[in-house]
Parts: C-alpha cells; sequence; structure tokens
DNA sequence: CCGACCAATTTGGTCGGACCAAATAGTACT
DNA sequence: AGTACTATTTGGTCCGACCAAATTGGTCGG
C-alpha cells in the first residue's frame, strides 16, 4: 500500500499511521530514536530523518530528553491525505469536510475571479463552459476541462492562500477519491444548470452569482459523495460474505 | 531573527528565505549536500535533515543525482509563515489574502456551529458575546473572549479540515501581525453592529445570519488591516530618514 | 554532424560508532 | 515527605564509509 522508495519514508509512513490510528495517547513519550532504528532495524540516522518529517507534520515535538505526541488538531494539513487512506474506505464525514472546505474556497475564488477577469479572459472561460455545457453527460467526461475551468479561475483570482490551500486539498482528497473508483454521480439535470448558471455568471461578469453556483454545486456534490461512498461500502460488505 | 536551537533548524530556515526569495529558479539544480555541508561548516547530517525539512515544505524534491526546486504554487502551507515575515514589513497583498481567506472559513464555521448548537452550548456562546459587547471598546481588548468564542464555534461546528487550516493559518498569521506590532483599527460602530448581529443570529438560531456578519467583519477587518500596514509603513520610512 | 551507447563521476540514501549537552529518573540525604 | 544531587537516558551533531541511482562526458557508429 505505501509506497517510498526510502526507508526514512517508510519509517515515517509507519509512524504516522500510528500516531493518527490513536495508538499513543496525546502528550505521551515517543519511543527513543535507538529503539525505533532496533525495531524497524535501521540506523538512527534513518530514523532521525522520519523523526525530522514527523515533526513537520506537527504530529510530535522533539526534545533533547525524549520526543512526544502532539494532538491531532495541532497537525499539519497535510496529515488530511494519510487520514483519510487509514482504512480500506475513507471516512465519510471527513470526506464531506472536504468537500464542504472545497466549496467555500472554489466559491471565493469564482467570484473573485470572475469580478477580476478582464475581457479576454472572459472570453476564454466562457470557451470552456460551453464545451463543458456541450460534454455535460456526466462529471467524469468534463473532468479535464473542469480542471482548466478551475486552474483559470485561480490565476485570475490570484490569491495565494487559497490556491496553497486548494492545491494541498485536492493533492490529498481528488486523486485519492480517483484511486478507489470512487465517482459522485451528480443528477445530468443539476450539472447542467449549474453550467448554465455559470455561463450567466460569466456573461454578466456576476461574481456572486458564480460563487452561488458554485456552492450549491458543491453541496450536489456532497450528498452524491455520501451516496457514492455508501454504495462502495455495501458493495465491500458483498465482497466479504 | 531566526530562532531555532538546532543547527539543523536553522540551515533550513536559511535554505527556504533563500528559496522563498526566488534565489533559484523552479526546477533548477540545488546545492549538493556535500556542498551546503561544507558551506553551513555543519555535518552532512545535518544539512540531511535540513533538506529533509524543506522536502516536507514541497520547496524542493529529492533524488539519487540530485536535488530540484519546485515551485512555490506547489508548496505546502506552512511556507505562508515564512513568506510574510520575509521583509521587515508583511506583504500586504498576501495579508489581505489571509484575512479574505479567514473570513470566509471563519463565516463557514459560524454558520454550522450556530446551526448545530444546542440549548447550552447557545446559552454559553450567547455569555461570550455579552461579555464581548461590554467591553466592545476596541479589538484589542476583546482579544481573549473572541478566540474563546471561535474557539467554541468551531468545536461545535466540528469540521476537522477547517480547524487544521485555520490553526495553520492563526500560528502564522495572528502572532506575527502581534509581533510587528501591526493593530487594525476597527470603528467602534463597527464593532457594535458586529457584536449586536452575532446576538441576534445566536437568539435566533440563524447560522446564515451569523456567516454574513463573520463575513462583513472580515472585510471591515481587511480595510483597517490594510491602513495599519500602510501606517507602519511610513513609520518606518521616517526611522529610515 | 548528429544521435546512441557506455563508463566515470557526482549525488542522495544508509550505516555504524562516537561525543556532547539537556532532560529525566533514580538515589541519598535532610 | 521533600529536596538536592548523581547516574542514565535521550536528542543533536559529527565523522568516515559504502552502495545504488542519476548525471555527466566522452566515444563510437551512422
Amino acid at each position: 500500500m505505501s509506497s517510498s522508495n526510502t526507508i526514512s519514508h517508510e519509517i515515517a509512513e509507519s509512524l504516522r499511521d500510528e500516531i493518527l490510528r490513536q495508538q499513543y495517547r496525546s502528550g505521551e513519550r515517543f519511543p527513543s530514536e535507538r529503539d525505533l532504528a532496533a525495531r524497524f532495524d535501521a540506523s538512527r540516522g534513518a530514523v532521525r530523518e522520519a523523526l525530522s518529517q514527523l515533526e513537520q507534520l506537527g504530529l510530535i515535538r522533539t526534545q533533547p530528553g525524549g520526543a512526544r505526541v502532539q494532538s491531532v488538531d495541532s497537525a499539519s494539513l497535510a496529515v488530511l491525505g494519510p487520514l483519510l487512506q487509514l482504512d480500506d474506505l475513507p471516512n465519510p464525514v471527513l470526506v464531506d469536510q472536504f468537500l464542504e472546505t472545497f466549496g467555500v474556497l472554489a466559491a471565493l475564488t469564482a467570484k473573485n475571479a470572475i469580478n477580476a477577469a478582464n475581457a479576454d479572459q472572459l472570453i476564454q472561460l466562457k470557451k470552456l463552459v460551453v464545451f463543458m455545457a456541450e460534454e455535460s453527460v456526466d462529471l467524469e467526461s468534463m473532468q479535464p476541462r473542469w480542471r482548466e475551468f478551475m486552474k483559470i479561475l485561480s490565476e485570475i483570482a490570484d490569491n495565494l492562500v487559497v490556491r496553497l490551500i486548494s492545491n494541498d486539498l485536492k493533492a490529498q482528497f481528488v486523486d485519492q477519491m480517483m484511486r478507489l473508483g470512487i465517482r459522485p454521480d451528480v443528477k445530468r439535470s443539476s450539472i447542467k444548470r449549474f453550467i448554465s448558471l455559470l455561463r450567466v455568471s460569466i456573461n454578466k461578469n456576476d461574481g456572486e452569482l458564480a460563487s452561488a453556483a458554485m456552492l450549491t454545486h458543491f453541496e450536489e456534490l456532497r450528498t452524491a459523495m455520501s451516496e457514492a461512498i455508501g454504495l462502495k461500502a455495501s458493495e465491500i460488505r458483498k465482497m466479504a460474505v
């Protein structure tokens, strides 16, 4: 499952998952580097590099005298990905929170982008929307255009903070869902309505409208995703029988 | 300026700032570990741990044969803090983006929290709002209550994704502004209106209203912060003369 | 002259042992 | 029982060495 060429990364992943699985209480002493080196049959240097990564993730805090485990709440955003793949099926609650957060950020981006776009950019966006409207049979097939659309919106809005967060979330989430073959099934009518709202908002240069459209789209995506995961869960349960 | 007891952290900070200052082009080869060890007069082990941190930040990508610099866009959220303290005065654009992002997340949190809160929690929130109303002479003095208020909202909303992002942003931003003595001056009338809107939203259990209030508050905060930074900038310019 | 192939070098990844200083745990003393 | 002191553990750093992958540079063949 967890693939990484270097030993230190493997150790880091292993320990990270142990922490995320709450196998250590927050504040508890973490095993010493020498013990870990013995346990993983690796050198202390490799272990130290692994611990350095855990420290960057905000999962442990090292000090001369011993490292201590920190609460997951104070961790870095980067733990969300690992947190999602902890079990064979991602935690639906977490997925929902992902999409909700993603939604407001996408809405913000859309609002600012459309309000700030110049004529050329509006034309470019319009073209993409038209393309998407043509292939709006399902989310799957319009993925490439959709990604490009969001990418351009992001470039126009030009908000580094949002972009970093979105990149991070996307990297940890979207590809993860793809990998598991979880494909939310949003009604075609909803997609059509969404696309047409986008088109109108671009034509009227109405960022607020685009923002609202984005929010409702993600709302629908959330319910669809919830169903998709439920479906997958029952599939897996059948397989087990 | 850069404070960290360990050598590896100092090296990491130094190299991080160099990358953030664009002293390396994206994709360019990074100096070898042996060269860096010689340059910083440290062991290769220390340098390796520093590079490991940079890799976690998403600033470089290491491979046998050589490490390469990555674009800042693909970096982790954790670079925002360092990016803010790169110069003696934080980049106003970045600060504005910070607040804008923070605003939508706070609004989302408020909406969900107030919609989901039970009777006891509503009472608790109400008490805090009353306290804040009493000390609403300026943002400074109501800081502690305000933080507690947001903390409780965050706990009620119970969205791990938002919480991790907010924690991260707060850690890198708020304390940073404090340190520099940049204090936005929001009009007292605006604060009063904000507080009273919060109270109404809690009384009516109206999450949307709370969300809207939060958004406008952060909007006002943004303009105030912009002015505060401009003021600070002119102060510094005077000092230089 | 250009492209493909191959060897030498560079570079990251790992190991083992060693030393220091800070923090902890244990002990002796009051 | 509380306190001061000592021994041990633990993280931080350094050195020297080896391996494998990647890069580099030259050579050979077209």
